[in-house]
RNA sequence: CGCGGGGUGGAGCAGUCUGGUAGCUCGCGAGGCUCAUAACCUCGAGGUCGCAGGUUCGAAUCCUGUCCCCGCCA
């Protein structure tokens, strides 16, 4: 076999969002045809980033107070958290907010510019005046011309279905500040993508790139019409890169997104002393995108569009998986079906998501249903009852010893299910997983009915027979790691465990071929723990609880007004390190007094713990009566500097929210909490 | 409205291109075994393959019509 050198990418995560469970089955999906290929014996590079650009990344950095950098840094942070449990190994973990995804766009840009593809055009576009950015389709709402639903997107109305532009929306306002929005012309550039439209045709059509569903969903959609100019910047301020040829702007999030397969690609190449171009300047290297059929066109059009006209090597493939549905409905939050990846993996053992999607997935981009009973059954029944339990029933009666030094005769049952190697692994090279589960679990029932049949439980009654015994043990274990080896794409853990077990580490398909002999075998121990109802319960009121504790902080949904962020707009930015000057700590109020001459100031007592005590005055008489706070926890600074006031010494402060008199609300932590804990 | 996908025993699916009266996994019922995480093995019940026509010696499979579900429309 001729050893191919394979380029594997996975959409890049948006940094405003955790990872939940509908996203991994993209990235197991993907994991698991790299690990193969890696099986295989081929090349293959896995690199993925964080897609960190845009308007929604800004605002909410404003919202949290915070740089961009620290959150994206943080998102990035639990991204990888997240993919490293659930077994997603990527070669390297990038960003687009990086100095090399940088230079490729600089490159990509130049390239468009010196073919022409550039057009500036000025467009009316809502303004927030208040925020003083441009507004895109998402971040307006109101009622739909048509249907006169209330509160629907810019872009089109989710009841009736209808489209239009944010300006015809009936009483439209900004969801960043909650005022309405001006239109407001601005000239903005455009790559043009018309040009291009018979490579186009001829790239997508002609049967080697795409399915041939996504392949007609362009035909009838786009490519029978001329091709719209794609409009890629965004006028300041927005988080981003600067466009270097005009400096108002930046490059609107779509246009450096994918440019950062090719940043993270570099980052790698730079690690490993490899060139860029080898990858993605060479035709023998194959590009392989796995993504989801939401960011189709990004990926078929603009992206092949893009890298032609820059000379780049174009996809071999782009793969497009459908939505994850729960229990045969879209995810809601409401429900508790919107599941984090870290909740999940909280209570379930992620190689059984794994082996789940991977029994349901085919090479089409069906939506693919989770549903919870199905998935009880299916792990348990396949992964448990079967296959670990080949082990689980053989080892016993052979650990301590060793293998056979000659396999044994097994009835042809090695050689049936090493000749059907190459047929499962021509399932997962096509992606038709479902396909190869299936294979290889009628090899796991065929292997339990051998030990069904030869009965080792009643060969160890009988010292005569100790020779037949570790026959059929060596049978077993042979067929078992077998089969493990074929799973090991899906199951990289069980791989290792049965390694371990068998004294034989798994590292290639070939190893599927050759039964092994003279192995010493160590004593069984449990691979997986059968999946109880009760967890999946317990995750689905979990992640609904977390749902609805997130929900005010999306905002919008809630009506909350823009009022007090008006009163009193954000502060100057500040760093990390300027903030964790400031020593928050939950502190119990154990006396709470009037102050004789005093009109606004109570005098407070903190306890942070222990002996250690504070003196405070307070401004919040107007709002609370000294008896109703003693024993309450409040949030104080700890480390400010004393300051001598007319009644006394003042040594810190209580954290208090609101706009003054009446409305004063002490900051109050959650059950758990003691005095003396640090707030972060 | 348009485009795309789909409707097969209780559940999830394969089979449809290359027609020959239906298959897999789970669940269910009976029995067996007791090595194994109530795991494993055998047998069984259960489907007029959405509906109605048509082509054919013969259709889940091809054709026409029809009902329903889902997805997509920068």
């Amino acid at each position: 076999m001729t050893k191919r050198r394979i380029l594997v990418t996975a959409a890049l995560p948006y940094a405003n969002g955790h990872i939940h469970i509908g996203h991994l089955v993209e990235y197991i999906q993907t994991d698991i045809w790299v690990r193969f290929q890696k099986l295989r014996g081929h090349q293959c590079l896995f690199v993925c980033a964080d897609d960190t650009h845009g308007t929604a990344i800004m605002m909410r950095a404003r919202q949290e107070g915070r740089s961009e950098e620290a959150l994206i840094a943080e998102m990035s942070q639990a991204h990888q958290a997240d993919f490293a449990k659930f077994q997603v190994a990527f070669d390297n973990y990038g960003s687009t907010n990086s100095e090399s995804n940088r230079k490729f766009c600089h490159e990509i840009w130049e390239a468009q510019r010196k073919a022409g593809r550039v057009v500036e055009a000025e467009v009316t576009r809502p303004f927030d005046e208040q925020e003083g950015i441009f507004l895109a389709d998402r971040f307006v709402k109101g009622t739909c011309p048509r249907c006169k639903s209330p509160d629907q997107y810019g872009d089109n109305c989710d009841k009736c279905g209808c489209t239009y532009t944010p300006d015809e929306l009936i009483d439209p306002v900004s969801t960043l500040s909650g005022t309405t929005p001006t239109m407001k012309a601005t000239t903005q550039l455009f790559i043009q993508i018309e040009p291009l439209h018979d490579f186009l045709t001829e790239w997508t059509q002609c049967g080697q790139h795409l399915q041939d569903e996504v392949a007609n969903y362009l035909k009838g959609h786009f490519l029978g019409d001329k091709l719209r100019d794609w409009d890629v910047s965004r006028p300041k301020p927005y988080f981003g890169f600067e466009i270097p040829d005009s400096t108002d702007n930046c490059w609107y999030v779509w246009f450096d997104a994918p440019i950062g397969y090719i940043g993270s690609t570099h980052d790698w190449c730079q690690k490993h002393g490899e060139q860029t171009e080898d990858w993605w300047k060479n035709p023998d290297t194959e590009i392989h995108h796995f993504i989801g059929k939401d960011i189709t066109y990004f990926h078929t059009l603009f992206w092949p569009a893009m890298l032609k006209t820059a000379g780049f090597t174009l996809p071999t493939k782009v793969h497009i998986h459908g939505f994850l549905t729960v229990d045969g409905e879209k995810m809601s939050k409401s429900k508790g079906t919107f599941i984090k990846a870290s909740t999940f993996g909280n209570h379930i053992d992620p190689t059984f998501l794994r082996y789940y999607f991977s029994s349901k997935l085919g090479s089409r981009l069906d939506d693919l249903d989770l549903s919870f009973q199905d998935f009880i059954d299916k792990v348990n029944s396949d992964l448990v009852g079967k296959v670990v339990n080949i082990a689980s029933r053989a080892a016993k009666f052979i650990s301590g010893s060793e293998l056979c030094d000659s396999y044994p005769a097994d009835e042809g049952l090695f050689e049936q299910a090493a000749a059907e190697g190459e047929q499962i692994a021509s399932y997962y090279e096509n992606c038709d997983y479902s396909q190869a589960i299936r294979l290889i679990m009628a090899q796991a029932d065929r292997a339990n009915k051998y030990v069904e049949d030869k009965q080792p439980w009643v060969l160890r009654k009988d010292p005569e027979k100790a020779t037949e015994l570790r026959e059929v043990c060596s049978v077993a274990l042979n067929l078992f790691r077998q089969i493990v080896i074929y799973l090991s794409p899906v199951l990289p853990e069980i791989a290792q465990k049965t390694g371990e077990l068998l004294n034989d580490p798994i590292t290639s398909w070939e190893q599927s071929q050759t039964p092994i002999t003279g192995n010493k075998v160590e004593a069984y121990q449990h691979m997986l723990k059968r999946v109880e109802e009760k967890s999946i319960e317990i995750m689905v009121e979990e992640s609904k609880a977390e749902n609805s504790a997130e929900a005010p902080a999306a905002g919008s949904q809630w009506n909350d007004s823009a009022e007090p962020l008006e009163a009193e707009p954000l502060a100057e930015e500040c760093s990390i390190e300027d903030f964790v000057k400031v020593d928050l700590r939950v502190a119990r109020i154990i006396e709470a007094n009037h102050v004789e001459g005093a009109d606004k100031l109570l005098q407070l007592t903190l306890s942070l713990g222990g002996d250690a005590t504070r003196n405070v005055f307070a401004g919040i008489k107007s709002a609370y009566a000294p008896e109703d706070l003693i024993g309450r926890l409040v949030v104080c600074v700890a480390n400010l500097k004393p300051r001598k006031m007319r009644f006394g010494m003042s040594e810190g402060m209580v954290a208090a929210a609101g706009a003054g008199g009446k409305e004063i609300f002490l900051l109050n932590p959650d059950d758990g909490a003691k005095p003396g804990h640090r707030v972060h």
